[in-house]
DNA sequence: CTTTAGGGGTAGGGTTCG
DNA sequence: TCGAACCCTACCCCTAAA
C-alpha cells in the first residue's frame, strides 16, 4: 500500500541521534519542528522518531539477552510436541564481547519533569 | 512511572458503555459516582472515561484497518508445508460486543476518508 | 472552581513484514 | 526465527466552553 515499509536509512538516523543530543530524548515533535531535521525527517511521524529511538536503544544494549523478557511474559511453546528425545547440546555461548562502544550520553535526567503542581 | 499502563478490561468497558446507557454519555462524573460502576471504574478517572469512550468511537467508525487486517491474518492458513507444530494454546479472547443502540454523534458519511490531514 | 470537550503528544504493548 | 517498522491503546497535558 502506500507505505511498504520504509526502512531508516543513515541519515535520517544521524538526524534523530542528533536531534535527541540537541533537544533531549522524547521531545519527538520538537525535534521534528526543527527545520534543522524536518528536511530529513520529513517522511516520519513522531511516533516514527520513538519507534526507531527504542529499537536503536534496543538493540545496542542487549546483543544476546531480550528473550528473557518475552520469554518472561508468553511462554515459549517448546516444540515438543510428541517425542521428546533430543539430547540437550547445551551450547556455551561465549558472550564476551559486545562491546557497547556507544555513548549513550544522551538519555538520562534530560527531562527534568517538573511537574509540581505548578499554581496558578 | 505511576501508571504502568492499566488496560482497560472487559467490565471496566462494559461498565463505562452501561453508564453511557444509563446516564448518557458526557456525564462522566455521573458515572464515575453511582455506586454501580464505582466499583468497577473506582480506579478510573472521568478524564479517562472520556478518553476511552473517545477511543471507542474511533475504533468503531473503522471496521477495515485493524480488524480486517487482523482478522485476514489470523485466518490465514498457514504455508501450505506441511508441519506437526502448533500446539495452539487456546486462548480465545472472549470480545462481546455491547450493541449500543444510543445515537453516537459518530455517524457521518460511512467513513471513506482513510486519510488524515489535519493541519493546524 | 469543577467538569466536559477537543486537540496534541508520549510511552508501551502488540502485530506485520522482510 | 528475529528484527525492524508500524499500528493501537492508554494516559496525560493544555485550552476553551459550560
Amino acid at each position: 500500500m502506500g507505505a511498504p515499509k520504509q526502512k531508516w536509512t543513515a541519515e535520517e538516523e544521524a538526524a534523530l541521534k542528533a536531534g535527541v543530543v540537541k533537544h533531549g530524548a522524547g521531545k519527538w515533535r520538537t525535534i521534528l519542528t526543527d527545520p534543522e531535521f524536518s528536511s530529513v525527517l520529513r517522511m516520519r511521524s513522531n511516533v516514527d522518531l520513538k519507534d526507531k529511538w527504542r529499537n536503536i536503544n534496543v538493540t545496542a544494549i542487549w546483543g544476546s539477552r531480550q528473550k528473557a523478557k518475552l520469554a518472561l511474559k508468553k511462554s515459549l511453546p517448546p516444540p515438543k510436541i510428541d517425542n521428546i528425545h533430543m539430547s540437550s547440546s547445551i551450547v556455551v555461548h561465549h558472550a564476551e564481547e559486545v562491546a557497547v562502544t556507544k555513548a549513550s550520553a544522551v538519555s538520562g535526567g534530560t527531562s527534568s519533569t517538573s511537574k509540581e503542581q505548578i499554581s496558578s
